[in-house]
DNA sequence: TCAAAAGTGTTGGCATTACACCCATGA
DNA sequence: TCATGGGTGTAATGCCAACACTTTTGA
């Protein structure tokens, strides 16, 4: 257990950014600059400090790569194919968030707004060639959410406080990638009891809808689909 | 992303094994002999060599520390905390392993075989005080376990070639830790189709009972409870 | 008046649960 | 003969999936 002289791996954080965004679920990725893969995208990360927790890692990379946080992070899984960073032998313990796509954050393309250069959201149908082997991450961190949100309440991450049935069932279409019935949904989630009806109504382009907000906004388990 | 002079946490992968052993979950440890655990128990593990991948590094170790080998194994989750290990700043990567308790292999107690020494069956319901965050890892292990083996057909792991429908309840409820109503129990599983009527029977103190295998020895997700 | 989303109940099938008795064997 | 685990069926319940029409609004 000495400091030997360092034959040991490197050790990284990458975070896969999940948001919906266009009725379709997307990730952030920003562009990699040097080395091999110089011009790809990746997922956002870097090395982990030696007096930080894996958790704090993820946090503080994820801030100073795209300006996000308190964010909901958790830990996804740890890639360590000793060739899956032709720089050397980096073990990357992978993080998945998700955020409620609220224009509490610009990005570089599109919206014009006072973000990070170089940081875009990508629909996960149609994702360009990533670095390292972040193709498996974004693959593994979607089946990770999709299975959770069966059976917690995580959908609250990607809302704001305010938000209609509708709004909500579009959520669990994107993410699962599937239509749902509208009568079984809403009968299904109201009697769920997450969910508080806030006395308010979106007005909109047609019929009004009542605004709800999540009674609990904190991971439970409880089974929704 | 050059080789710096090592200001990395090292990397380090432990293993938590299981097996149903008198009708009890118990997990496997060995002693720790030198450092400020010295004589506690700990999971066995060690340190993740450059040119291996953390699966490998997991069976590698495991089987150093205690002679199994071709187990079921896979990555629970990885335990950073700066402080989790006191002579040094170690970022352990844990696996969870399954086995079926068949004799293949003797510990230093009880049964007095040609094992390795200082390896050790315990309860996971009386667990002595462990090393570092094991106490953690095998939690959470444990949590895995149990919501897994629901949903897919895990106990094949812990089960040998032949046993009763019997045997394979009694797997269930020693890891659920609870008990199952044997009709049901078994109308289910038999619906299921995973099993394999093996045409023999098993004689013992009573009523002969009939014996079966599994049709698939390869993980798959099957809605089990 | 039209288009588009909001809102609302009922029914049938399926799966899960609860539950009690006889059987075969070794001791 | 007795103790022990093996083996079997049915009835009630709850859950989920399928399904169509009316309402409200802005354009």
């Amino acid at each position: 257990m000495n400091a030997a002289p360092c034959p040991t791996p490197a050790v990284a954080a990458d975070v896969a950014v999940f948001t919906v965004l266009d009725d379709a679920l997307q990730v952030l990725l920003v562009r990699v600059r040097r080395g091999a893969f110089a011009g790809r995208f990746a997922l956002p990360g870097g090395r982990v400090r030696t007096d930080e927790s894996l958790d704090a890692a993820a946090a503080r990379l994820l801030a100073e790569r795209t300006g996000l946080r308190d964010v909901y992070l958790e830990q996804l899984y740890t890639f360590g194919h000793p060739e899956r960073d032709p720089h050397g032998r980096v073990v990357s313990v992978a993080y998945v968030a998700l955020i409620p796509h609220g224009g509490r954050f610009r990005t570089a393309d599109g919206d014009g707004g006072a973000g990070f250069a170089d940081v875009h959201w990508r629909p996960v149908a149609a994702l360009p060639p990533l670095a390292y082997d972040h193709e498996t991450v974004v693959a593994t961190a979607l089946a990770r959410i999709r299975a959770k949100l069966g059976y917690t309440n995580l959908v609250y991450t990607l809302l704001p406080p305010a938000f209609t049935l509708g709004e909500l069932q579009a959520m669990y279409e994107a993410v699962l990638g599937r239509r749902l019935d509208r009568r079984n949904f809403r009968k299904k989630m109201l009697a769920l009891g997450l969910l508080r009806p806030l006395g308010r109504q979106r007005r909109g382009a047609h019929r009004p809808a009542a605004l709800y907000g999540f009674r609990h906004r904190r991971p439970m388990v409880v089974e929704i689909l």
